[in-house]
DNA sequence: CATTGCGGGGGTG
DNA sequence: CACCCCCGCAATG
């Protein structure tokens, strides 16, 4: 009956952690968390969710994107970056079309041989493509363990393709173990990513990892049939959980890199720059996303890295923000009027100010040999009690489903005070994504093409 | 051999 | 001070 299930495969908008306001720094998160969101295997843009502390795969914190962990002198909260994707410096087309997208080694030095490999297709080079999406930062990812709950949330749109999931990495690493003793497929392949394979390997070394990977209420990432239509949205062709959760494609997410010239990487100049403003992730208010939309757009696509003292100035300027990101609507068409709705509304943002050191009471993330005394930078944290809003957990029990069962329910998530953005959602035009011609196939490969069959 | 998490430490704005 | 990154270490598989 998982409450979890009906909600996904209904219509959330939301989920369970975007539903609530907090943040990860926030001395006191949400109690008595009533629902979890399902695992999410790759999350993008600025979004937080709420998993049991039984999930397996919060517990590893785990991600599809290739992330190391990021020293935060902080050990409530763990902290992984993403180190981008590895990929063939000649761009070079693998023989089922797709480009090579190979997961970076997490350990340095594993990277380093890495990138001294040759493209198994063509024996170019191996490039790693870092990611930036985070103001000129690799997109990050923040664990954090509360009761029952285990808190995520990610800053930051991965501005690269995405490299083989893990349990990828490893079907094809024991799989290229195997074919040592005996070879079942095309050796050449072989040693090409998995996903280049299609469902031939999958259906031979994939089920168990997938299973093991994948909760129960997980869709299968890799469709054994694709629509045509799927595949423009990297993201739901994947069938990720909730396709509700995923943010439509962005073209811009492969504007930034100019510094690559392969151009299956890059997309036209001439991307839509108002799809910013139609994706969801734009209707935040957050500094985050505030900074993503401006680097984006004031940057010139000619600059790498988009310095962060800059961005470090108009973080600065800026309240931490605790923001309630705007829930996504992916079920919903960004030009419908419930879209639109959820676009433009957003809860108040609380001003951040130092607040007083939570007694120490945190619930430790892991046994921290600190002495709680000396709590590891707690950040400025956390909205103060917003005196004037519901407590979370009220909040909570009210989020019954019905509160949210249509896209169109977006008001009042987060404890009712409600104001539009400060710019002007666009004229919600139902974008097309593709209006820049960029092929998304070759930016997301691990998106399958029914015709690779 | 790779992954994961910890934590010291340097650099920067 | 907050944040970034690098590095090495240890446990684990």
């Amino acid at each position: 009956m998982s409450r979890a299930e009906e909600r996904d495969e209904a219509d959330c908008v939301c989920s369970v952690g975007m539903k609530l306001t907090w943040d990860i720094n926030d001395p006191k998160l949400p109690q008595d968390t009533k629902q979890f969101d399902p695992f999410q295997e790759w999350t993008d843009g600025y979004v937080r969710y709420i998993y049991s502390a039984e999930d397996k795969n919060a517990q590893r914190h785990l991600s599809g994107w290739a992330m190391r962990n990021t020293n935060n002198h902080n050990c409530q909260i763990l902290k992984k970056s993403c180190l981008g994707v590895v990929v063939c410096s000649r761009g070079c087309t693998l023989p089922d079309g797709s480009r090579l997208q190979l997961r970076p080694a997490i350990c340095d030095k594993a990277r380093q041989k890495q990138q001294k490999k040759l493209c198994p297709s063509c024996s170019g080079a191996l490039e790693l493509l870092p990611c930036r999406g985070h103001s000129g930062y690799p997109v990050t990812n923040f664990w954090r363990v509360d009761g029952k709950a285990i808190f995520f949330q990610a800053k930051g749109v991965h501005d690269h393709p995405r490299p083989e999931s893990k349990s990828e990495t490893e079907a094809r690493r024991s799989s290229v173990k195997r074919r040592v003793s005996s070879p079942p497929f095309t050796p050449k392949r072989r040693l090409l990513e998995p996903q280049a394979l299609g469902p031939a390997l999958l259906s031979c070394v994939e089920p168990a990892d997938r299973i093991s990977f994948i909760e129960p209420n997980f869709p299968q990432h890799y469709p054994a049939f694709q629509s045509p239509e799927t595949y423009y949205n990297p993201h739901n062709a994947l069938g990720e959980t909730p396709p509700t959760l995923q943010k439509p494609t962005n073209p811009r997410l492969y504007m930034s890199r100019p510094g690559y010239e392969f151009q299956g990487y890059l997309t036209s100049p001439s991307y839509p720059v108002t799809s910013d403003l139609c994706d969801p992730r734009s209707a935040s208010h957050s500094l985050d996303q505030f900074l993503d939309q401006i680097r984006i757009r004031s940057k010139s696509y000619s600059q790498l890295k988009p310095d962060p003292g800059s961005v470090n100035q108009i973080r600065n300027s800026f309240q931490p923000d605790p923001e309630p990101y705007p829930c996504r609507y992916p079920s919903n068409p960004p030009g419908s009027p419930a879209a639109l709705q959820t676009i433009i509304t957003t809860t108040t943002k609380v001003s951040y100010q130092p607040c007083p050191k939570p007694p120490a009471a945190l619930p430790s993330y892991q046994s921290c040999p600190k002495p709680p005394s000396s709590l590891p930078s707690y950040q400025p944290c956390a909205p103060p009690k917003p005196s004037g809003l519901p407590g979370c957990s009220s909040l909570l029990e009210d989020a019954s489903p019905s509160s949210y069962s249509t896209e169109v329910k977006v008001t009042d998530e987060s404890g009712g005070v409600i104001k539009s953005l400060s710019f002007q959602p666009e004229p919600l035009q139902t974008k097309t994504e593709r209006a820049d011609g960029y092929d998304y196939r070759y930016a997301y490969p691990n998106t399958y093409r029914y015709d690779d069959y």
